[in-house]
DNA sequence: CCTACCGATCGGTAGG
DNA sequence: CCTACCGATCGGTAGG
């Protein structure tokens, strides 16, 4: 029923050690991934609550039973979509980040590239910041795990930059929820029709990001 | 039980224009109190399609047909309470904002007032931030007319102080966006137990704006 | 403001 | 992966 942490959770079947060929993915995958975005959208377009099993079977073209030959739950699936974002996002900022370099580089990376999934990637992300309160307890505690080592990426930065005396921080956790907020608030007004491409957001926020850890912004690249 | 914070909202009823001595507040304005304060507790903890009505009269204390005597609808009750919220988030940044000071001051004050509501009001706050999605095509449109109100009050002195010179932007609209986000997300973390209270984290994201703006933080208050 | 009730829909399961 | 179905609960209403 449970994997307990296992993304995708493929409930522990499939992928026989040492299988003849398996060339094709199990059949059961292709059902399984259409199964997730149906999910993702109508979770993100009406809530947890909000969506029926039915509504997502409907447009993963299944009747309405089969969703649990895959799912144990509705809740199951939320947190296979969930789970599956969160690592998303946290493998996105670990690979921007480039401990060897300044910190004033590592906060501008991590934060452009944050900045940009959440804008390019905004389905995804509202699902991953807003639905959270839909899962069970135990769930819920895998997936503060992740966004802990996420938060704790921006930290590692932010306490690097003080201890080498080019960040001024008053108060550094509530520096690190700070910069959170403007990275992760943009899945909540970002329209893929507005006035900003996701790259451009990015670029915008990191600037900013370092104006607030009391760099002066010395390199206006855009008239 | 909990009123929650005090919403209040005497929905647009009542004060016949001249009725014989008002003194007792008609006694139906007690019900629609409760039945507010009922609804906004558990439209914040499970979502608004996650609540049934059942749910709110119980925890008013009437039946379950009770509530249909106050409001045409479940919707109706979200609408009432994200008005009055919106509201009230409008009527304090407009109250904060004194035009004849420095767009500095101006700027300061109202980041601090609104951080300080999204945090002091965060059940208020998360209702009036992410259960929009909810309302009516038209309740919708009436509420995004404030939200421009409040928006507007941003832009405009940050429109002033790149005027007069003291405000370095680079872009107008993202940088207001980014104001917003950095008060607005506080509804999303707050926790009422955790270490800043509401008036530590208006002026600390105060302080933070002013350095996003271009401002040197020239005033170190706290050790 | 209540009891009693409406049709619809919910998450999930039996059995194949 | 389907048809058929379970009991529970949904938003809302009739009638008083």
């Amino acid at each position: 029923m449970d994997d307990g942490t296992g993304i995708r959770t493929n409930s522990g079947r499939r992928s026989p050690p040492s299988g003849p060929s398996p060339r094709t993915r199990p059949r059961g995958d292709q059902a399984r991934a259409r199964l997730l975005a149906a999910a993702l959208q109508s979770f993100v377009a009406n809530g947890f609550h909000g969506t029926g099993t039915r509504d997502i079977a409907e447009a993963a073209g299944m009747s309405p039973a089969a969703v649990y030959v895959h799912y144990s739950s509705k809740e199951e699936l939320l947190f296979a979509l969930s789970l599956a974002g969160h690592q998303e996002a946290l493998d996105l900022v670990t690979g921007a980040d480039e401990p060897h370099r300044e910190p004033a580089q590592r906060l501008w990376s991590v934060v452009n590239a944050f900045c940009e999934w959440h804008a390019a990637n905004h389905v995804n992300a509202r699902l991953v910041q807003y639905e959270l309160g839909s899962l069970t307890p135990e769930h819920a505690e895998v997936i503060a795990g992740v966004r802990r080592q996420i938060s704790g990426t921006v930290r590692a930065i932010l306490a690097e930059g003080v201890q080498a005396g080019v960040f001024q921080i008053r108060d550094l956790n509530l520096m690190v929820v700070a910069l959170m907020s403007l990275s992760i608030d943009i899945a909540r007004w970002y329209r893929s029709d507005g006035e900003w491409t996701p790259a451009t957001i990015g670029r915008h926020h990191a600037d900013i990001a370092l104006s607030m850890v009391g760099l002066i912004d010395s390199a206006p690249e855009n008239s």
